[in-house]
DNA sequence: GCGATTTGACCTGC
DNA sequence: GCAGGTCAAATCGC
């Protein structure tokens, strides 16, 4: 074993961490700076009724979060400093990054055995050389959904289909519409379920970077409800469903129930009355997730347009849904 | 003409 | 070496 190699894995796994707590502290930064501006905005209005002016005072949210994203960016660049070679992933200021040098904008010079310029853009020969060097990307914010249809309020992009082993359907994959223009880096993969053609296994890697100004994200996808399903392991959500457990409980009697059996196996309850309802959503984690032992949770079922909210172990998931007008007494709670 | 999709080739990680 | 993920030229559809 080359130990300068195995130095260079380390420093490319230190690296990855804090690209990923970068990216944690940049959707951290959205969700504050989204709910925090609403209260700072009505304090500020209090203290401008009151004692006058406050113009120019910095928001404590804004100001913090752009500390700790200095911190990191700064941890990264001297590790890239110190050896190039291990940061694969270019970062930018504003806290999103291409992972593949497939992107056009940003590809490093070491792409297409260090061809510069716009030669990464020709195909270099049918069968020979490379077709643009990539990294692969680590399976971070995986969130697995399973819907009756593939569709959701993003505009995707498909850019790969493939056979999988031992499966009769293949994957599609595809990415977020706004990759080239902002830098977006949410990807699906959505295949049929082989025990039930009718429903799609929907994999949504990483978050939406992207600003909601296509009009058919803005039309149907309030901000709000981007952030509950993005920071599904955050705090906040956590601390909001202490607020809807006792709503939940009225509910729990019309739903159906699912209990999700380590990462992917799910086993489907009887609901109480009987009824076979759909209408629930399935979700799974990463190995990260269920190193939690307990964690009240919410989720976001893009087709059925639905929260659900409920509990997380290690061995088992159940969720309940919850409606709209909860929902807000939710947030309207939470945020006060 | 332009953007989206298809599809075979290429590349990476295990 | 293999399976899966991504690229990018070719093709399609509006």
């Amino acid at each position: 074993m080359d130990s300068n190699s195995n130095t260079k894995s380390i420093k490319r796994k230190v690296v990855d961490q804090l690209v990923e707590g970068y990216e944690f502290a940049t959707q951290l930064q959205l969700l504050l700076s989204h709910q925090h501006s609403n209260q700072y905005h009505i304090d500020q209005t209090r203290l401008v009724s009151g004692s006058g002016s406050v113009s120019g005072v910095p928001d404590p949210v804004d100001e913090l979060m752009s500390k700790i994203l200095g911190s990191f960016h700064k941890t990264i660049s001297v590790l890239d400093s110190f050896d190039p070679v291990a940061v694969s992933v270019p970062i930018s200021v504003e806290g999103s990054w291409n992972a593949s040098c497939g992107d056009d904008s940003t590809a490093p010079a070491s792409c297409n055995g260090g061809d510069s310029g716009d030669s990464k853009k020709k195909r270099l020969g049918v069968g020979k050389g490379k077709r643009g060097c990539y990294t692969r990307k680590k399976r971070s914010h995986t969130r697995i959904v399973e819907a009756r249809s593939s569709e959701d309020r993003y505009a995707w992009r498909k850019y790969g289909q493939k056979e999988i082993l031992n499966t009769t359907f293949p994957r599609s994959y595809f990415r977020c519409t706004h990759k080239p223009t902002q830098g977006c880096k949410a990807t699906k993969q959505v295949q049929k379920k082989e025990q039930d053609p009718e429903m799609f296994q929907i994999t949504y890697i990483g978050y939406h970077t992207c600003t909601a100004t296509d009009q058919t994200h803005a039309k149907t996808e309030p901000f709000d409800q981007e952030i509950i399903m993005d920071l599904e392991k955050t705090l906040a959500a956590s601390t909001a469903q202490n607020h809807v457990n006792a709503m939940v409980q009225e509910q729990e009697n019309n739903i159906s129930s699912v209990t999700a059996v380590g990462a992917g196996m799910v086993k489907e309850e009887e609901n109480t009355n009987g009824d076979q309802s759909k209408d629930y959503c399935e979700v799974s984690s990463t190995g990260e997730d269920l190193s939690l032992v307990w964690q009240e949770t919410m989720m976001f079922d893009d087709h059925q347009n639905h929260y659900y909210c409920g509990e997380i172990s290690t061995t088992s998931h159940q969720f309940g849904f919850i409606d709209n007008d909860q929902l807000s007494s939710l947030f309207d709670s939470y945020c006060a």
